[in-house]
RNA sequence: GGGCUCGUAGUUCAGUGGUUAGAACACUUCGUUGACAUCGAAGAGAUCGGUGGUUCAAUUCCACCCGAGCCCACCA
């Protein structure tokens, strides 16, 4: 570091000259990447891969400090550590973004084709892909940026064909026709858990299909009602029993109805009529009643979200236009009973926003009952903990009632099925136009593209279109990036890792899927400990979002406060189980001020240090500590050693060791708020405000600058970047990082609690002296007189013995008398006190 | 509809079955300009969301209610 003399030290720390250069010279020193060592166990955290399409967040910015501060912490704990960084492809999210680019060129994918769109969506990659990786730099976050990975790398690719071959032929992955969350924007199916609900208000028409059909029906999507099959009526309700296995064939605006009426107790009779026309191709619910009432399915919508053939007059019209066509085309035939206003939630593409069609297609699914087992146990067994405790059970709920896992995306950016179909085959079937079924199977699941098509032997195979849910590469993270399946040093080295800190959104799609992965292809849990930190939301607890307006953007306050006062003020206004933290920037300007103080408390006692320029006269001020510290300077010099030498030493030294001790356990338990919170309390009232304040009469300099030292380790994981700045000022010749440093050792030896009882006293005699000037209204800096009566007493003896610090920090005269003088008494441990007030 | 979290000073949060409920920031007053324009000291500020119950005693335990937020399910 080229400036670190102390005359050249800044009054104020100002991280934008610091910050980079100091994040350069750690990366320059190699030691975010581990060495591999089998004595130790080493500790590993997988970072939550975000978007290529990202950028930092708050939520990001919260959950990185954390990994971070155990990263760092375990490091200096001389673990071996590694915290694995890496990037996801993000099928959907990445599409679009692409897509609305092209947009703009007035293009669509379909215009480029599949080949030259993947390849657009690797140039943006490569141009906007690492945006956030240098974010998270900014940050201070120490990744082993050697093991960057990013799950279309092509090794990931291979963990990922080799998980779905190895899925595929213990017989976990199957392909069918089922209703799935279809997106008619991004064309392609999406999971449950990849909708958002809105509530809406729409409306509720209650109608008959014919004239002469005996039962009304109520539904918010007539279109949906020419796919209909069945009515289902509660097997209880009296007004339907009679019907009940009747089939009746009716004509509902110009389209075929066979409509079968069934029974199911999932019916409310309270509901509209009671009775529920079931839509097998178009509804959740109703495609569960259709198998097992074993109903024809018939799809009238089709993939872009429009009416198919089989809606007779309506064919070819959006959803919307047909259902204003349709309840028209109902009031002429006078078929329309009431329309009403209904509440409901409306559910929509979490990515684009569009309103999801439930839609029967061909998709490939991940049975999931066997796979759910043993992910289940392990948490169970307390294998892996959640914390907060709280998600376990919500877990376990969740994998309890887990359904299978659509895995197939009509996309284009991902990992392509490792299915090839024979071509010759794949084109009788289209021809064929057959149902949605497969009887016959003329495909082959491989890692590699077969050579010869083993069922006709002579065509060119072609692979399937579809691509895998970005989720199913993600579920291998914490091993595919270990390098697995090869059985690297990496992987047997790291694997399982420590800890894994997410977002309790991810819980389900995320977590959950590495925890039953892992189990299958690693025979054992990804981590140990999950922890699913708070949502970030804004102050008045609203959601953080940019189309809101809500939005808070950590680079700007990494701008405005530096990266070090953005971690330490996040991290303090959370506290460890808490759902929610409403984020204020007034933390982070405090904690601008206390990375401030803590520069200044080095300032002043690189200012003091014997050795320093200052204190040899060479400084550009003159005298360092002028003519009181030029003689005890000499008292410094005559070789003070780290130890406590009086009351005032072994207090702070007893109170340090317990603060290493508390933050240690603290951090430990993963309750950085109140690691922090401890140590800001320590080194601004305890440290700065008496024991630096009582050095300036009391000379210490190694000790304090020892402790001193120790404080800037105990806040290195918190502020990376100040404290390794500090440092260096204390280091002008070894020019050694603190990243190097070692954890603070507890020194129990040192704990004395006599000293504390005993310093306490001389504090609350102290605030005592103030508090009288005060009530007296006499000028703080104006020393006065106090008068103390003699007396035997272990208090009184302490006071005098430390009368020197007394009267420093109270600006007191004290003088020990015999008879008690005039003034105003009072009373302090039976102790007689007299000052007198008006001078 | 089900589950969960939270409601304590102006603000963000600690905290505990029992003497005057804590901190930080903000605020007020006084003082400081040779570590700290980002300093110091002192101070004001809370009927601990509401109601009822358990208890000798509740902010802390229980029930209900109100308010804020999250997750899951979804009735056509």
């Amino acid at each position: 570091m080229e400036s670190n003399n102390v005359k050249n030290l800044p009054k104020a720390y100002s991280p934008k000259e610091v910050e980079e250069k100091i994040y350069k010279l750690w990366q320059k020193s190699g030691f975010f990447t581990p060495k591999i060592d089998h004595k130790k166990k080493p500790f590993v955290i997988s970072i939550p891969p975000p978007n290529i399409t990202g950028s930092l967040h708050m939520g990001h910015a919260l959950n990185n400090t954390i990994q971070d501060i155990l990263v760092r912490y375990h490091r200096m704990k001389g673990d071996v550590t590694l915290w694995v960084p890496g990037t996801d492809h993000a099928g959907i999210a990445t599409q679009n973004v692409v897509e609305k680019e092209l947009k703009k060129e007035g293009l669509t994918r379909y215009d480029l084709g599949r080949e030259k769109f993947i390849k657009r969506v690797w140039q943006w990659k490569e141009k906007y892909g690492s945006r956030i990786i240098d974010q998270l730099k900014k940050l201070g976050c120490s990744c082993d940026w050697t093991r960057l990975r990013f799950t279309l790398d092509e090794s990931y690719s291979k963990a990922v064909r080799t998980a779905f071959v190895h899925y595929y032929n213990k017989g976990y992955i199957y392909k069918g026709p089922r209703i799935v969350n279809w997106c008619p924007r991004c064309h392609t199916a999406i999971s449950d858990i990849e909708i958002k609900y809105k509530p809406q208000i729409t409306k509720l028409y209650t109608f008959k299909y014919s004239k002469e059909f005996p039962i009304s029906i109520a539904t918010t999507r007539p279109e949906t009602k020419l796919g209909d099959t069945a009515i289902a009526v509660n097997p209880k309700d009296k007004r339907y029993k009679k019907y009940i296995g009747q089939e009746i064939k009716t004509n509902f605006l110009g389209v075929n109805l066979k409509i079968k009426i069934i029974s199911d107790r999932n019916v409310d009779p309270d509901f509209g009529t009671g009775a529920l026309g079931v839509t097998p191709a178009h509804s959740m619910v109703d495609f569960e009643m259709a198998q097992a009432n074993d109903l024809e399915i018939i799809n009238v919508i089709g993939p872009e979200g429009k009416m198919t053939d089989k809606a007779g007059p309506y064919k070819g019209m959006r959803v919307n236009q047909a259902r204003e066509k349709i309840v028209q085309d109902l009031k002429k035939q006078g078929l329309l009973e009431k329309v009403e206003d209904y509440e409901h939630s409306l559910s929509l593409c979490d990515r684009c926003g569009t309103p999801i069609e439930p839609l029967i297609s061909e998709q490939w699914f991940v049975k999931m009952k066997e796979l759910a087992q043993p992910a289940i146990e392990v948490v169970k067994k307390n294998k892996i903990k959640f914390i907060p405790k709280r998600y376990k059970k919500i877990y376990l709920n969740w994998m309890e009632n887990l359904k299978d896992w659509c895995i197939s995306r009509q996309l284009w950016w991902g990992h392509q099925f490792p299915v090839f179909y024979c071509s010759k085959k794949l084109e009788e079937s289209k021809n064929k136009k057959a149902k949605l079924k497969i009887n016959e199977k003329y495909f082959v699941v491989s890692e590699e593209k077969p050579k010869k098509c083993p069922f006709c032997g002579k065509c060119d195979m072609v692979q399937e279109t579809d691509v895998l849910d970005t989720w199913f590469s993600s579920a291998l993270w914490p091993f595919a990036t270990l390098g697995w399946p090869e059985q690297t040093d990496d992987l047997k080295y790291f694997y399982p890792t420590t800890f894994l800190c997410t977002a309790p959104e991810i819980l389900y799609l995320w977590v959950a899927r590495m925890i039953f992965s892992s189990l299958e292809f690693m025979k054992t849990i990804p981590f140990k400990t999950v922890y699913l930190h708070s949502t970030v939301l804004t102050k008045e607890g609203r959601r953080m979002s940019k189309s809101l307006g809500t939005g808070v953007d950590p680079l700007e306050l990494i701008d405005k406060y530096g990266a070090d006062a953005t971690r330490f003020g996040i991290i303090y206004q959370t506290t460890r189980d808490l759902q929610a933290i409403h984020f204020g920037e007034e933390a982070l300007l405090a904690s601008q001020k206390f990375i401030n103080k803590l520069w200044n408390i080095g300032r002043f006692i690189l200012t003091q240090d014997p050795i320093s320029p200052c204190q040899r006269g060479r400084c550009p001020k003159g005298r360092g500590g002028g003519s009181n510290t030029q003689n005890l300077t000499l008292q410094v010099i005559t070789r003070r050693v780290t130890k406590p030498n009086t009351l005032t030493d072994k207090w702070i030294l007893s109170r340090l060791n317990n603060v290493i001790k508390e933050t240690t356990n603290l951090i430990e338990k993963y309750e950085l708020g109140k690691a922090e919170h401890l140590i800001y309390e320590f080194i601004w009232h305890e440290f700065a405000d008496w024991y630096v304040e009582i050095s300036k009469k009391e000379k210490n300099i190694p000790l304090t600058k020892e402790i001193y030292l120790t404080l800037l380790k105990l806040l290195h994981p918190f502020i990376p970047f100040s404290t390794e700045k500090i440092y260096s000022y204390f280091n002008k010749q070894k020019q050694q990082l603190l990243i190097f440093a070692n954890w603070p050792l507890i020194k129990e030896n040192l704990i004395d609690k006599k000293s504390e009882k005993d310093f306490k006293i001389i504090q609350n005699f102290i605030i005592k002296l103030r508090n009288i000037k005060k009530e007296n209204k006499i000028n703080p800096s104006q020393i006065i007189s106090v008068y103390i009566l003699k007396k035997e007493s272990k208090y009184f003896n302490l006071i005098q013995k430390q009368r020197k610090i007394i009267e420093h920090l109270s600006k007191t005269k004290l003088k020990f008398v015999d008879k008690k003088p005039k003034g105003v008494k009072l009373n302090f441990k039976n102790i007689e006190v007299f000052i007198i007030t008006n001078n």
